[in-house]
DNA sequence: TATTATATAAGAATTATTCTTAATTGCAAG
DNA sequence: CTTGCAATTAAGAATAATTCTTATATAATA
C-alpha cells in the first residue's frame, strides 16, 4: 500500500521530470503513470492498455507503447527483464556474467568472483526455488561511451 | 578461442545431453549447435539463421527457432536477456532486487543489502560505464514450485 | 532393411511493436 | 482569456518477431 502523502510526493516528482524535459501533461500520460505506479506486477503495454482502456476508452494501444517508452527514457520508470527485444542465446553454460550496453545492445562476457559466491538471501529461499543468480552489469560500452 | 580438444568435448557432451533427452541428431541441430558455439555476441534466432543459411541454404528460420528454444530447454545453451517477450515496466525505480519465475514470468521484488552494495570490478571500469547493477534470481515461485 | 516416432520445410497465422498521417490539444505569449 | 503552434494523439497500416499447421522426410531402433 502506499500512502496518500507518499502518492502525491510521487505525483509532484513525475510532474517535476516531465517539465524538466519538456513533456506536457496530458491526461493519458497521468493516467497511464498512476496505473503504472498502482501496479504491483511488472506489467507489459498491453496489461496497462487494459486497465487503462476502463477509465479512457477512446486511448490508443499506440500511445500506451509510446508513452511508457517515452517515461522509460526519462527516467520516471524502468524497463524491466524482458526487454522486448529477439530472443538471444549463450553456448556458455558456465558461471559468468554480463555487460550489456543499452546503447548497441551488444553484451559482453566477464567473470568476477564475488559475483560467483553471491548467497541467495535467506528471506528469499522461503518464498522461492533459485535456479541461478544473474548480475547484469547495464551501461554504455567502450564504443558508444565515446558518444 | 576454443582449442580442438575442448570443441571437441563440448560435441560430446552435446550429443550425450541430447541422447538423455531423446533428441535425433539430425545435421541442422549439429550445424545450429557449431554455429553458436563459434559465436561471441550472444546471437539470436535471426543471426544464427543467417549463418546457418551459408552452409545450409534449405534450412528454414522456423528450425532455427525451433532447435534454439529446445536446446535451452534442456540445457545445452542458455537464453540471455532480452527474452523475447513482450516489454515490461517498473513503477519503482529506487534500488531493488528480481524474483524472476520461469514458469510463470512473475517478477517479484526483493531487498538485500549485499546485493545492493555490490561494487563493480576494476576490470569492468576500464572497458565500460556502469550505469547500473541488476541481480535477477531465476527460478520458481512458490506456486509453480508446487508443480 | 522396415518401422515409426520425431523432425523438417514452407508458408500461413499470430503477436508485439513501430510508423504514417491527419486531427487535436496543452500551454506559453500576448 | 484568447490565439498560435509545437507537441501529442487516435487510427490503422506496416513491420518485426515468433509460433502454428501440415505434408513430407529421416534418424534410430528392432
Amino acid at each position: 500500500m502506499i500512502s496518500n502523502s507518499a502518492q502525491f510526493e510521487l505525483m509532484s516528482e513525475f510532474r517535476a521530470k516531465c517539465k524538466k524535459h519538456n513533456l506536457k501533461m496530458t491526461p493519458q500520460r497521468v493516467t497511464i503513470y498512476q496505473e503504472l505506479v498502482k501496479a504491483k506486477d511488472h506489467p507489459g503495454c498491453e496489461d496497462i492498455f487494459e486497465r487503462v482502456h476502463k477509465k479512457f476508452p477512446d486511448i490508443s494501444l499506440d500511445t500506451v507503447y509510446r508513452t511508457l517508452s517515452t517515461f522509460a527514457d526519462i527516467g520516471v520508470i524502468n524497463q524491466v527483464e524482458g526487454y522486448g527485444e529477439a530472443k538471444r542465446y549463450d553456448p556458455n553454460t558456465g558461471r559468468h556474467h554480463h555487460l550489456r550496453c543499452l546503447k548497441c545492445n551488444s553484451i559482453v562476457d566477464f567473470q568476477d568472483t564475488t559475483f560467483n559466491n553471491l548467497r541467495i538471501p535467506k528471506s528469499v529461499e522461503k518464498s522461492f526455488v533459485v535456479n541461478n543468480i544473474k548480475v547484469i552489469l547495464e551501461g554504455l560500452c567502450k564504443e558508444c561511451a565515446k558518444k
